[in-house]
DNA sequence: CGCGAGCTTGACGTTGTTCAACTAGAGTGG
DNA sequence: CCACTCTAGTTGAACAACGTCAAGCTCGCG
């Protein structure tokens, strides 16, 4: 972590995205007040699991995961984040904890909005509280998807999952560059990284994808939509 | 599911119950306004994961349970309900959809709850916006504590997990008598039925456990306890 | 007494992990 | 410019964990 802040001045910054778009001038000058923007280095935790929740992490650039610490070192990823995501947290009015770890994939511009004025804000503004209810229960529909998915499904399954959820949401081109490991591919679908180059081999073998470096092409999606469907 | 539906006049019944308590008279009576009380018997579905959301579900008696319904028949139960519980669920201010089924587990008296009278509340008090907020948390939080449960730790962790959960939220008593099946703990714990039955069996040779028809006797809760943190 | 659903048990097969050896590519210093 | 090293990735073989299948059992209930 670079250790000069930018506090950035411009209230133009937040309002550009859309959790903050419907909010009033004095509203986001409130969110804004206590701000700090970091930078972080590829590989750096932004928001460490069971840390107290003083802010809520909001990224303005580069690309972060989500991740349960769990046993014997073991990382399950809920989710990546890119530049206009915020993240809220089940720690918000419950125990005031983080109850994941944030870390940077790639190098990382991070906003941290004091939670205090978060909550001055939403407890002023029903439209903004309601949206902020809405997002975190998208995530947590994400979870219970993943719960089925990673307890019903076998390995071509989830890959094909990881493969869909990488080109759907995260890069929206196809083929796409991959900016994670083969250990965070491990870890987004709870298997082991000798698993994940085996399946990814024998969908190339199968003409489903082409892989060449960290370079992915899907060549056959229907292909990789049925095996996410059938398990 | 019996068709006769008493519409209970009363206003202490929501009013005696956690999450109702802060309420006033008036907002209790917006509560009370539509709402149905149904019985049902063990077994019968009360809510249908996909459906849509036109009601919150109250436990007034009886012991239900919250499932994900998977691939190939496979359900995944998340949590039992018993008198005095409330689901909101996820589906709220996003799709108005149930993202998971609930049943009668034993016989079950179930008060329905309009949703938009709900949100008529939600939206006049605050306080108890934010302990609805407050509880959808909570039920996140555990999804991603059963995450972590069901994909990295294994037959012994998982079970004994269930054991903890009955014995100190269900039944609160020792020893237990069970009112759940093989089967459900077999989807309480993503194994199969055989499995439950073998490792309940091995607990029970290594005298963790007391096992006599449907009651249940934890001997060793430190055992226990150990088993379900490393997994 | 006999029937049937749920439970138990054992034998076997499948799935996925672990371990170890090997490879490729990126950075480092002589 | 060439070894040298380090890390990430790949591959194969052995192994462990868990599910499946089938047979037998128990117990409540008609």
């Amino acid at each position: 972590m670079t250790t000069h802040h930018l506090t950035c001045n411009c209230l133009e910054c937040l309002a550009q995205f859309k959790p903050f778009r419907s909010l009033s001038r004095s509203e986001l000058e409130t969110l804004q007040e206590k701000k700090q923007v970091l930078h972080y280095n590829s590989g750096e935790i932004i928001v460490k699991q069971g840390s107290s929740m003083t802010h809520l992490t909001f990224i303005y650039d580069g690309l972060a995961k989500i991740y349960l610490e769990g046993l014997n070192g073991h990382n399950l990823i809920l989710q990546l984040l890119k530049r206009g995501d915020l993240v809220i947290g089940p720690g918000i009015f419950t125990d005031y904890r983080h109850h994941f770890s944030i870390a940077a994939v790639t190098d990382c511009s991070i906003c941290f909005i004091d939670i205090h004025n978060y909550v001055k804000v939403m407890s002023k503004n029903q439209a903004f509280a309601v949206q902020s209810y809405q997002s975190e229960n998208f995530t947590k529909i994400n979870a219970l998807n993943k719960l089925i998915c990673l307890t019903q499904k076998q390995m071509n399954g989830r890959l094909a999952d990881a493969l869909l959820y990488l080109h759907d949401y995260v890069y929206e081109t196809n083929p796409f560059q991959i900016g994670i490991s083969r250990r965070e591919l491990a870890d987004m679908t709870a298997l082991s990284k000798e698993s994940v180059s085996r399946i990814l081999r024998q969908f190339k073998d199968e003409k489903i994808i082409n892989l060449k470096g960290s370079r992915i092409e899907i060549l056959n999606m229907d292909a990789v939509r049925l095996m996410s469907e059938v398990g």
